[in-house]
DNA sequence: CGGTTAATTGAATGTAGTCAATGGTTGTGG
DNA sequence: CCACAACCATTGACTACATTCAATTAACCG
């Protein structure tokens, strides 16, 4: 887990790596962005939406959620972020938020100034990492889309425990058939668009199919079977060729 | 109406422009780049989800989806495309999409190569015009995930047209009050993730609210009164400081 | 051990989906 | 100019999924 700023920035580095060569002075000269670390509680919010910044939070540990909040207070969380993983990119080269963010569970963030990551992009190579970054986050929020849009209760919230799984997985945290997800089941409502008891509901009939939430855990008995259930393709998560990742990769229609 | 791909690419500038100051010089080499014509009718797959590709795709007339399928062929389109929008800018740094593009009504296209588009990010510049191009992209996206998520059929559909709305206003392509949607019922329920039988009877409600859609034209009698009841808000579309765009700016909460 | 937060369950309601049929429009060819 | 086909829009009746309200049980923390 890390706790000083370039442990955390060395894990950004690492993701990074995984869609952009770097050389190793690229990744020091990331590495040594500066950062101030800061320490949140659970359910603490980071930025409202509307707010302007000039700095970008990167997660150290614990786990984030960028969130839109509706007139009458209830939120929909669009995206999680992971350690290692910047929340707010965008701000970088668009300052001014349309959207929030909160610590799911008790976090240790980085918050880097704008203008040292802007700096950063001189070299090129680091720009078009940067942009790859952005490009995997809308990719993601384009699934979640779809799958606001189009899934019931269940195929959703199992595609949201494949999703993490796979995530967790690639970066060390955890196997995608366990791992730690450190959020409440209101939270998870918020995230899979659907109200807490309903959700409950759906995680009562997922313990039937062998996928367990509790103590902020998921365990998953047949991964095969649960990325069958729902509908998990993890192209969408633009990890190249490493065809280890599992879920179905069927292609597309003729 | 674009015919060329100078015209197209022009167009394209003009939305760049709206969030990156360029050069001349800067505008004519996006201007110039090579461009394949192509014109496709209403309901034309442009792509399917999970191919590859090695070229951008810019609407220089008609209007564009990006859409996921789910199992059974249903859709759900994340986002539309007007004239000048590049559709898949995402796909230079990050060649595999794992989404579709579909032309919803009869469309010309213009297919810019990825190789051209990169070397013009040479430009520092210009590669920050594209990036921010893309968070803006990003930023859509949430929005539409947050109102799949936690929105009723009617502030759900409500708030794409005030979305269309402002957009095709500062685009130039009509009045936010007033604007041509060429899409189906069908096309527009998967847009907004409900059945079309719905859509329909959703439509019938909002026409009672002095909201039209008919003969694929949007009218709306009293903006204001449609922005409150969609909770639309039209910071999220990155139009910087231009307030006249209408819409309520309330700020968030302190 | 008491207080608080989170999880779970039941019953009633409501919104959206499904199935099926009817109108309406547009475009084409006789 | 009319007849027909194709597609799109509209409506009704019924079903199903998810929400709401309310209460209870379990887990956690000081």
């Amino acid at each position: 887990m890390a706790v000083t700023a370039p442990e955390a920035l060395a894990l950004f580095v690492d993701r990074l790596v995984l869609r952009t060569p770097l050389t190793e002075a690229q990744k020091d000269r990331i590495t040594s962005l500066p950062g101030r670390i800061s320490k949140v509680p659970a359910c603490h919010d980071i930025i409202l939406p509307g707010q302007h910044t000039d700095q970008s939070c990167l997660v150290a540990s614990g786990l984030v959620g960028r969130f839109d909040t509706m007139a009458d207070g209830r939120r929909q969380i669009v995206a999680f972020y992971l350690p290692g993983e910047m929340c707010d990119l965008h701000s970088v080269p668009v300052p001014t938020s349309g959207w929030g963010l909160e610590a799911l569970a008790g976090s240790t963030l980085v918050f880097v100034p704008h203008a040292a990551l802007r700096e950063a992009t001189d070299d090129p190579i680091i720009a078009l990492a940067f942009w790859r970054d952005t490009v995997t986050d809308a990719s993601l929020l384009a699934k979640w889309a779809a799958n606001l849009g189009r899934k019931q209760a269940i195929p959703r919230v199992a595609h949201l425990f494949c999703e993490m799984g796979v995530r967790m997985e690639c970066r060390g945290l955890g196997e995608r058939t366990e791992y730690d997800l450190p959020v409440t089941q209101a939270q998870l409502a918020d995230a899979v668009g659907l109200t807490s008891v309903h959700l409950n509901r759906t995680l009562k009939a997922l313990r039937e199919q062998g996928v367990a939430f509790s103590g902020r855990k998921v365990r998953i008995a047949d991964w095969a079977r649960l990325t069958q259930l729902a509908e998990f393709d993890p192209v969408y998560l633009l990890l190249a060729e490493r065809g280890a990742v599992g879920g179905d990769s069927r292609r597309s229609r003729g």
